[in-house]
DNA sequence: GGTGGCAATGTAAGCGCTTGCATAGTGATC
DNA sequence: GATCACTATGCAAGCGCTTACATTGCCACC
């Protein structure tokens, strides 16, 4: 009767076996250089010892872990959380396993998650928007630890990107807006500082109100992530001398927040305010009336992030950046502005 | 002018600062060994040549590697997303990184997840719910891998779990629903293959029931999680011969779902269907009638579950389990039966 | 039957790190 | 000034694996 150590290792299995360790690796590792009859009887001690080969060793030895780390924000939000899914799918589909860690929006633990999951062995990483610290990019060039950027597109950017373009989407919308009527927009957002995804949308705006000749006249709030957040957003917006006739979100949430707000406050929509969000998460067809906004192809641009970075690991080539569609979704939120 | 070496190792440190490896080996793990003026020269070094450890190097001599795995369904839905999200934040603070898997609610592939992430060398693992293939049991046991069960509760349970009582909390919930008067109970619930959670929340629906004299009478409708399928289900229910004059679903999801699909077909909740949910998760305040649902805490789930798994890894001990408590949030979603 | 060539397997080095043990250096004590 | 007791540092083994190279054994061919 054999004694199963509770982790065994190669030699173990060599032992059980009557072979050498060597013999065993290349059972595991290239197959068809042994022999069937050998290979049998190793794979069966394989299975007998419940071997599993050691990560440690094997990381050393192959100078490669088969990880990647994700540095997303937030899983709380429900972008990030179905990009991130469809993009672990097919990273374990591609052979890889996934390291999450988050930021939480800001750069200094951005920076810091990077050199964590870069110690941690991974051979790729996955970050959000393309404002960081220079400190990181310097860190991943010295490292020359591939990396990919997504939920945004740029052409010109220092690192491959996957995702589209925020600023013109956004402008799409904004146009669509206009064509409706509006004069009197205003806006909330999340906070710009180190988000170029938030300041791109808002560039959206600015740009279709210059190009139809409503000049600068944008009020802007900037308020963190959340329904309640978006409310109060709204209710300030309201309280203005002229309110506004329509309110654009930087994003779904904050524009779900608006709607419910806006019933709380007796305003209907889109008769007295229209609202507009950004994203296309499940929310948006849920509220009344259900939310005009942009789609964004969430879970492609997870796969496609996952595909792109594994290129970019195992051929360590920089393939080019994928920029990906988003459409508008018309729905009852927006409306003409009342007259007068 | 020293050259930076792109990965650079303990020798190169030492080699720099003028000392042997062990010398710097100690000045990262154990300062206070090494005398401060060697250990400032030491840490220049390490800091000019920006030296990470090797991950596979230390892993191997360590026998741990600081990494925790959790395997979830799916982060696409937001209570494992955000309960995630707390899980990694505490485990981050605690020192270790989060290796993310996902089950797709598939036994198998928790099973395959499992063994990923053992081999990846994850010194524990979080799972979700109780039931799970018995060679998953045994090759944990084998390993003597931590590992934690989360998102429900149960003292007698082979592993420790983090979570709550999921009959107890729906059967609380139903117990509300029969105080309003309803005689006519259905329930569209998450498939309950596989899933103790959702098979907890059927039975606590019937516990109640049979509490009340109202026997095992309860269309029971099993549909995937989605927005559309719980939808569905409600349009079933709603064609019955005498059709419910409540619908209880296993989830907000499917709720929100149900009662987006009453107002499609015109049916008024609560006054012709009253809706309830389970998780209490944002989009319960957001739907129209707001959906009264049973509020469970997810982000304290994730972190107590953090600190339990990390307590096993560290002191090799078998912490007692965690009941959180759920509670009641009785919005407008659920009113009296209409009479008749 | 001897030789060459090839396929199957074994031998052993070395990946980068930690750590037990040996050694050198320091100051205090008699 | 010799001895002792430490403390700071170095030396080197070894963690489990892969792989270049060496060895063995077999068959074919002349």
């Amino acid at each position: 009767m054999t004694v199963i150590p509770p982790n065994p290792t190669l030699e173990d299995v060599a032992r059980l076996a009557g072979v050498s360790t060597a013999t065993v690796s290349r059972c595991l590792n290239a197959p068809d250089k042994v022999v069937e009859r050998t290979r049998l009887r190793v794979l069966k001690a394989v299975r007998e010892l419940g071997y599993l080969p050691n990560f440690g060793a094997r990381a050393m030895v192959a100078r490669r872990t088969n990880t990647i780390g994700a540095i997303i924000p937030t899983m709380a939000n429900a972008i990030f959380a179905k990009g991130l899914q469809a993009f672990q799918e097919e990273a374990r589909a591609l052979g890889y396993q996934l390291l999450v860690a988050s930021s939480s929006y800001r750069a200094d633990l951005e920076e810091e998650q990077a050199r964590a999951l870069a110690a941690r062995g991974a051979d790729g990483l996955l970050l959000i928007g393309l404002e960081r610290a220079e400190t990181l990019t310097a860190f991943l060039a010295q490292r020359g630890l591939p990396a990919v950027v997504a939920w945004t597109h740029a052409e010109e950017a220092g690192l491959p990107t996957v995702g589209f373009d925020n600023r013109a989407a956004m402008r799409g919308l904004a146009e669509e807006v206009l064509r409706r009527g509006h004069h009197r927009v205003a806006m909330i957002s999340a906070p710009v500082a180190h988000n170029d995804r938030a300041r791109a949308r808002l560039d959206g705006v600015r740009d279709a109100l210059r190009a139809a000749g409503l000049g600068e006249d944008l009020p802007v709030i900037e308020t963190s992530y959340g329904l309640d957040e978006g409310g109060a957003a709204l209710g300030q917006l309201m309280q203005r001398e002229t309110p506004p006739t329509v309110v654009m979100c930087g994003n779904d949430v904050l524009a779900a927040g608006a709607i419910r707000q806006a019933g709380r406050l007796g305003l209907r929509v889109p008769e007295d305010v229209s609202i507009t969000g950004f994203d296309d998460i499940e929310l948006a067809t849920l509220v009344t009336p259900a939310l005009t906004t942009v789609h964004v192809p969430h879970q492609e641009m997870g796969r496609r992030a996952a595909q792109c970075l594994v290129e970019m690991v195992e051929k360590s080539v920089r393939p080019c950046s994928v920029a990906l569609n988003t459409e508008l979704r018309l729905r009852d939120s927006l409306g003409a502005p009342a007259q007068g």
